[in-house]
DNA sequence: GAAGCGGTAATTTTT
DNA sequence: TTACCGCTTC
């Protein structure tokens, strides 16, 4: 189906490949490499002195350094573009060749599978087929493989079922609603955020219900909710994402043993992207390395490499803590810290840009990449009057660009701060007939068809799962509606048993409807008849027999919506995906698949999907390199790629920085991370781009220059068209961009003052802007009435003119009010 | 049990 | 403006 391997295989070679500065000014070709020593020998013997030579050939001094650093632990700073990969694949090739290890002890752990992926690819490369024993995996996919080893160690069944956030979001729904929790003060996904950052934490449910404040209603209703959900996920045999880390780390904990097993094996530890682990995933590796007081006598710690730039944190929100790789020499007091800083990516002026604008980080560990490249072109710089306007400049200047400097679309990334930013550039790229592609947004195995299969699927293999049970409970629709499934879920409660079991005995679930006891009796019939498929047959029998038998197809077929159509296209992928993966693994079971499809499945079982997963992205990337289309994504999916050309899109104060870090200097950094990983993926040319006016929420909005506009050096930058950004407008009332006007930011806000006359869309834009009702005039420390969550106290006040949003405390929780909307009075 | 309205809210997302 | 969720109505 796909070209799978070599085309990954290009991808890798092509977009991880800086290390050797080939040739750049006048060869944009991207496949043009250099010579690889990589190559050049295989398979001999790992301890091999000439060989452990070749390995060092080529490198720049603190590379070198680095793979040869032997016994502390290692700390390798690697700025963007300088070759951490290349510095990671040789270490480890150099372990071999000097015998200071053997494959089988050597375990490298990444966040994503593209990246651990490309990290077997390159190791293959250097030491041949003995990669293939070593352990080269995620956080995530290694912990499933311990956990399903030692599952009887925890009390868990080994074919349990590893959720999603989605999955995750059900049951917790479920729970709390059992628990008759006001869905609207404490929101499902509000819970479910808590609940992760507490396993995040390593907090379990237990300690946590002894340390919530109990006076707190959200720490209570989370303490009660986090309690029925880890039992609910144990009845289900079933774990999340966050579990997988965690539970890991408990079990090391608990079982010293177990640990010692897992220690004595990896002699060698090394973590990729180590700014982004959270705690969990901290201890996880401190529990490997091992050398604490409990342990063996005869047993060392481990050798432990960590890889990082703390300059490109920007998963906080997520849980990522760049303390861990800041206070890495605190943590492990002998740590050797090796610096890369030259970049074999980008022009100096790119650089110098990147470099000014992360030097404005408070508490920032210095670095200051460079390179031996030259300057290259000054970036561009331009402001559109809106949107489209600058989407307008955008497809024009990548026109200009093929016919005048030979670069084609392909060589081209657009990036934005938000998906809804897409749309506007879509729409002009689509009138004038630029070839794109969007990378992200909805994943394929986030689309509704697909979990829905994969339900089915799943509940073929753990019948316990009751979340993925209940969602195909009566998808598609066959007269099993909510009172038919509260009444089996009671029946399950009262006679302590399985869901699958209450609908085995729905006869006597209370209260059940004849006419619903027969649906249910033929869902339970269906069921059966599946699992008979998928035990006697393999698994691409057992889903063609789930779409057909189940009647989704069907249903699909039927259905005059268009939307329906590419389902049933996504459905005949996913049958694909099975068969690829049965052609590849004879032996697979439908249990190992779905479990390589929760850790989410490799690119290339999905060609043309381009979806979310690193995968994905690598894949669509690929894509639209081959077809020569233009890519659009946001900045966070840019993050780890190069592209010859680069657009960072609205750079607009509210926009990026975005509005609701404005308040939170923490926040504001990572902003500014996000910036410097969005410039530094620029190879030769940089462009900044941003909108006077944007339409957002169905208004016009006027934003001025993003503060990071301001902080790269003037000279740095070309304008092709400045806006007028002053701090007042005369006529139409005050604008308030006063506020960013101070003097945090240097000169670079291109001011002046524009033909605003009555008539233009400016001028037309602020009549809109300035809303004729007033809006509530608060600040920090106010009393305030809402009309449906009562009166509360304003903590902090956002944005500015109709983007002002209030952070108000509330009995019921904090809420982000958007003052222009929201229903909210000043109380005196 | 399923479709249709009205109110509410509105980043980023490796696994 | 759009998207989603919950409640109402058929």
């Amino acid at each position: 189906m796909s070209a799978a391997a070599p085309r990954l295989k290009a991808i890798m070679d092509y977009l991880f490949d800086p290390l050797f500065p080939a040739p750049r000014k006048n060869d944009p070709a991207p496949a043009a490499k250099a010579p690889h020593a990589d190559t050049a020998r295989r398979g001999s013997s790992y301890a091999d002195e000439s060989r452990a030579a070749d390995l060092l050939q080529g490198l720049n001094p603190q590379q070198e350094e680095a793979v040869k650093h032997a016994g502390s632990p290692l700390l390798i700073v690697a700025g963007a573009g300088s070759g951490k990969t290349r510095v990671l694949s040789h270490r480890i090739a150099y372990l071999l060749a000097t015998g200071r290890s053997n494959p089988g002890q050597i375990l490298a752990i990444t966040f994503t599978n593209k990246a651990a992926a490309e990290m077997r690819e390159r190791i293959e490369n250097l030491v041949g087929g003995v990669a293939k024993t070593m352990w080269i995996s995620t956080f995530h996919s290694s912990c499933v493989r311990i956990l399903r080893r030692e599952a009887k160690t925890v009390g868990m069944n080994s074919n349990f079922s590893i959720y999603d956030s989605a999955d995750s979001l059900r049951l917790i729904t479920l729970v709390a609603k059992g628990l008759d929790l006001d869905p609207k003060r404490f929101t499902p996904k509000s819970i479910m955020h808590k609940i992760s950052a507490l396993k995040n934490e390593l907090i379990d449910e237990e300690s946590y219900a002894e340390s919530a404040n109990s006076a707190d209603p959200f720490e209570s209703a989370v303490a009660e909710v986090y309690k029925g959900y880890a039992q609910r996920m144990r009845q289900a045999n079933a774990m999340d994402f966050d579990d997988l880390i965690a539970q890991t780390v408990f079990m090391f904990r608990a079982f010293p043993g177990v640990a010692e097993y897992y220690r004595r094996r990896f002699r060698h530890i090394l973590v990729d992207e180590y700014q982004d682990t959270n705690h969990a995933q901290y201890a996880l590796v401190r529990e490997l390395v091992g050398g604490g007081d409990d342990d063996a006598l005869d047993l060392p710690p481990a050798e432990l490499t960590v890889v990082g730039d703390s300059d490109q944190s920007i998963y906080a929100f997520r849980g990522a803590d760049v303390r861990n790789i800041n206070d890495f020499e605190k943590d492990y007091p002998s740590a050797r810290t090796i610096l890369l800083e030259q970049n074999y990516r980008s022009t100096q002026t790119i650089l110098n840009a990147a470099n000014a604008v992360i030097s404005r980080n408070p508490n920032r560990p210095e670095k200051r990449l460079w390179t031996a490249e030259g300057d290259g072109e000054k970036i561009i710089g331009y402001v559109g009057e809106n949107e489209h306007e600058e989407a307008r400049f955008i497809a024009e200047e990548i026109d200009r660009l093929q016919d005048e400097e030979n670069l084609r679309p392909g060589d081209v990334a657009v990036f934005y701060r938000t998906n809804a930013q897409s749309r506007s550039l879509e729409d002009v790229l689509v009138r004038v007939g630029l070839p794109y592609k969007v990378v992200g947004g909805t994943r394929f195995y986030e689309r509704k068809e697909i979990k829905d299969a994969l339900a089915y699927l799943r509940v073929l293999v753990n019948s316990d799962d009751v979340v993925n049970l209940r969602r195909i409970l009566n998808e598609p629709k066959r007269g099993i509606g909510d009172r038919a499934e509260y009444s089996v879920a009671a029946l399950a409660e009262r006679e302590r048993i399985s869901f699958m079991a209450a609908l085995r005995r729905a006869d006597e679930a209370p209260g059940l409807a004849t006419r619903s006891l027969n649906a249910v009796n033929g869902f339970v019939k269906l069921i059966d008849d599946l699992a008979e498929v998928a035990s006697g047959s393999g698994a691409s029998a057992a889903l063609e027999a789930v779409l057909e038998q189940t009647g989704y197809l069907a249903q699909l077929r039927s259905s005059s919506d268009p939307q329906d159509e590419s389902r049933v296209e996504n459905l005949a992928e996913l049958v694909a995906v099975v068969r690829e993966y049965e052609r590849d693994n004879p032996e697979g079971s439908l249990g190992e698949f779905l479990e390589q499809v929760s850790l989410v499945a490799d690119a290339d079982s999905i060609p043309d999907a381009p979806g979310g997963s690193a995968e994905e992205v690598a894949a669509a990337v690929e894509e639209s390199r081959r077809q020569g289309v233009v890519t659009l994504m946001t900045l966070h999916t840019a993050k780890g790629l190069e592209f010859p050309v680069v657009f960072l899109t609205g750079m607009e104060q509210g926009l990026f920085p975005h509005q609701r870090s404005a308040t939170d200097p923490a926040e504001l950094a990572e902003e500014r991370r996000l910036a410097y990983v969005g410039l530094t993926r620029a190879r030769q040319r940089l462009y900044l781009t941003r909108s006077e006016v944007r339409s957002m929420w169905g208004q016009s909005q006027y934003n001025p220059a993003s503060q990071f506009v301001g902080e790269v050096p003037p000279e740095l930058i070309e304008w092709k068209r400045e806006g007028m950004d002053r701090p007042t407008w005369g006529g139409g009332g005050s604008i308030t961009s006063s506020r960013y006007g101070g003097s945090s930011w240097g000169a670079g806000a291109p001011m002046g003052t524009g033909g605003s006359t009555a008539n233009s869309p400016v001028a037309k834009a602020i009549g809109r802007v300035q809303p004729q009702k007033e809006v509530v005039s608060v600040t920090a420390g106010d009393r305030v009435n809402h009309t449906s969550f009562g009166s509360g106290t304003v903590l902090a006040v956002e944005g500015a003119g109709d983007k002002t949003v209030a952070k108000v405390k509330f009995d019921v929780g904090e809420k982000r009010l958007l003052l222009r909307y929201a229903p909210l009075t000043k109380e005196n």
